[in-house]
DNA sequence: TCTCTAAGGTACGTCTTGTATCTTAGGTAG
DNA sequence: CTACCTAAGATACAAGACGTACCTTAGAGA
């Protein structure tokens, strides 16, 4: 209900409520899921009632793909810069393994039908989610071409994206963080064979 | 209604009643998506009633479950047998391009947060789903292996589906069928350099 | 022919949705 | 400091979907 010290009603406003809003609806999708997600809940939960969230958001689908870019937000972190490549891509796949990214790219994948009938790309989707992420990796590339640990005929983008592909692909099938000992397979039996001279 | 030939209400059993519930729950998604997806809707369809569905199935997640099993059986296909394992190996791939195994993925997907709440495994819902050609794929290996095209050495499990685990994320993150292209790349830059002596 | 299972139909209470309407907190202009 | 005015918060409503209860009856089997 949001009283202030005096137990007088207390009224958020702007970037302040839209903040407990997000937080509210990303933790129901962390504690409940997508399914099972209410705009009821997370009215109740941020301590405000509906008609607020359908000022802002028409709907389920755009409140989820909000609170994700809020949630993903939340864990953002520098890309790593240890000097060779490999402890950079293990680092990087540990970093986005050790995130609430599983959630939130089973939650795009949950939004993706939608997506698709409204026509609306999901590259943008994807962009959102894991844009930072996959410029980091782009960094992390460039460094090992420009110290020679890769060979540029080698590298298609495809190749480039791959740990990340199959980190993802794992998570979303699993639906569990990747072991490490499965980070270290991916990076040193695929990637690293794949890229060095 | 399912009236027979003189206009009289003819009423279904057993198997074909259920085989024309799964064929509508089928179609439905196909056409709306998971979350469109209403249990009116399917017993309509059918011709029937709610109640109908209930009676097999206690709610949409478990429908949706088994529907995914009917129409994934609907297009499943014998594993090629090329002669070599380029051929093979792309043969499987466009195989399971041309099919509804996108939809199908997806679909397994948006189910995952239900069954890991319940504690029910994904591993049975990926098996029901590509249990199939996951084994074609080790048919295609293991033959490959004994005529000398694959190094046993560098065949880790992770290797081995490593072109289907590529496919079905991007399948997934596109929602579209990958390009010929795209499926050449995988098997000619990633999976055969990976695997052959 | 009789019986009995399950299909088909109807109806009910509940929950969630999305919107409309009203009151009022609290920022802003004067 | 006061008046105003935007948007927050509360309440209520209709529509739609859910899941269940209950009843009738087709049609398979004894």
């Amino acid at each position: 209900m949001n009283l202030n010290q005096d137990g007088v009603r207390r009224r958020r406003r702007g970037q302040e409520l839209e903040n407990a809003l997000l937080a509210a609806a990303w933790d129901e999708l962390n504690e409940h899921g997508y399914d099972a997600l209410t705009i009821d809940a997370v009215a109740a939960r941020a301590g405000t009632s509906r008609p607020v969230l359908y000022r802002r958001w028409p709907g389920k689908h755009e409140l989820v793909r909000a609170a994700i870019g809020y949630g993903v937000a939340l864990d953002r972190a520098e890309p790593p810069d240890t000097g060779t490549l490999r402890d950079d891509v293990l680092a990087l796949l540990r970093q986005a393994n050790g995130t609430r990214i599983g959630l939130a790219t089973l939650l795009t994948v949950q939004l993706a039908s939608y997506y698709h009938e409204t026509g609306t790309s999901l590259s943008d989707l994807r962009e959102a989610l894991l844009g930072g992420r996959d410029s980091a990796t782009e960094q992390i590339v460039r460094r090992a071409v420009e110290r020679g640990e890769i060979d540029p005929a080698k590298l298609t983008p495809r190749i480039a994206r791959l740990p990340f592909d199959l980190l993802r692909q794992e998570v979303l099938i699993t639906f569990r963080p990747l072991p490490d000992d499965a980070i270290m397979e991916i990076v040193d039996t695929i990637f690293l064979p794949l890229v060095t001279p």
